[in-house]
DNA sequence: CGCCGAGTTGAACTGAATCAAGAAACGTGG
DNA sequence: CCACGTTTCTTGATTCAGTTCAACTCGGCG
């Protein structure tokens, strides 16, 4: 099921954007691959040593603790890249965590070689913008959700984006990524079986 | 106080990203200059027109309808760019529609034009990414504050964020683009008034 | 086998919405 | 430049969606 490098570059082409041959071979040499298993942490609160992951298989989640309670702001599937956005873009420590919420095959980059590649290939800088903008246009959806919908839309909103994550995540995670609580999501769940 | 539109260009090169003589002369030739008032409308809801304006002076703000109500999504000010999100990342009709707070002058370039200029200059591609990272790591922080604060929590919140907001823009559309009724956002100021 | 976190259910509570009505501010035309 | 109508803002009373607190169930893991 695990992928080796070089197959992993190719779908990085394939499923997101098309790099020339020299880029992906400089590509191969400035990434690492790694699994991490359930509950694994890749990244701690705190964390300064900026890098960025490519999902290869398996899921992850980015959370925070506010007054002590686990909120989670992020789920992030295959084929697409996490990291922690404040350390990543601002350079400052990250205020999150991110943790692996099944077995998980990744490809890490650092920050410095993300720069590298971008100053030297053209292609890889539109990878990354390619990504950004996907990632801009969730979070504006996801706003319009947070901003006016009751719990029930909101939780029937993140089934019609993101199908099936009702049976990978857990509840308790479900609930705190839309804002509300682990109570609401249970009667809502309930609520909707009967229909 | 309104600029022309050389000195526009060379406002973008020295607040946003330094661009070369020759991007900026075809820049000048691609783009217009136009003078709104308060209340224009720029862009409509169903507007297939795809283009993007850079703001001078001024402000604008972006809305869209929920069941007839006036709902405003977000606020753009001075040396900054705004568009319909969807229609130009997404080449949807405008689910938006977008209106001058204030006199507004701006400069306006079709999307057709900023993918030719990014094809031709690469610093007008990373003056385009720029932008949109900036944008991505603001809706990043509104979502955080959206997702579990109270209202009150919300609103002192965008005071810090976009200090003197509150003088500018009327009650109602900062309590919509915060999620909640005028008449919360109204008890808010007076108790705040208290302190 | 027993423990622990995840999920469920019920009851009481509360922050914010809704409904309603009046006051203030705004801008438009005469 | 004033008068009138419209929109924005304020204030109060009531209602309700979702939270909080508490107790109990279930399934998996050591």
């Amino acid at each position: 099921m695990n992928k080796n490098k070089k197959e992993i570059i190719e779908a990085i082409c394939e499923k997101l954007y098309p790099l020339t041959q020299e880029c992906k071979s400089e590509l191969y040499d400035l990434t690492t691959v790694l699994s991490v298993n359930k509950k694994e942490i890749i990244i701690n609160e705190g964390d300064t040593n900026t890098r960025m992951y490519f999902i290869v298989s398996g899921m992850l989640r980015a959370y925070y603790l506010k007054d002590g309670n686990d909120i989670t702001d992020w789920f992030t599937y295959e084929n697409d890249f996490v990291c922690s956005i404040q350390n990543f873009f601002e350079d400052i420590p990250s205020q999150h965590y991110i943790e692996a919420l099944e077995e998980t095959q990744l490809l890490e980059i650092t920050k410095e070689n993300i720069f590298h590649l971008s100053q030297k290939y053209r292609e890889f800088e539109q990878l990354g913008n390619f990504s950004t903008t996907q990632t801009m246009v969730r979070l504006q959806k996801r706003i319009v959700s947070l901003q006016f919908e009751t719990a029930q839309q909101k939780y029937l909103n993140l089934l019609k984006e993101r199908p099936g994550i009702e049976l990978r995540v857990p509840l308790i995670h479900i609930a705190s990524y839309l804002g509300i609580t682990n109570e609401t999501l249970s009667r809502i769940r309930k609520a909707k079986v009967k229909n």
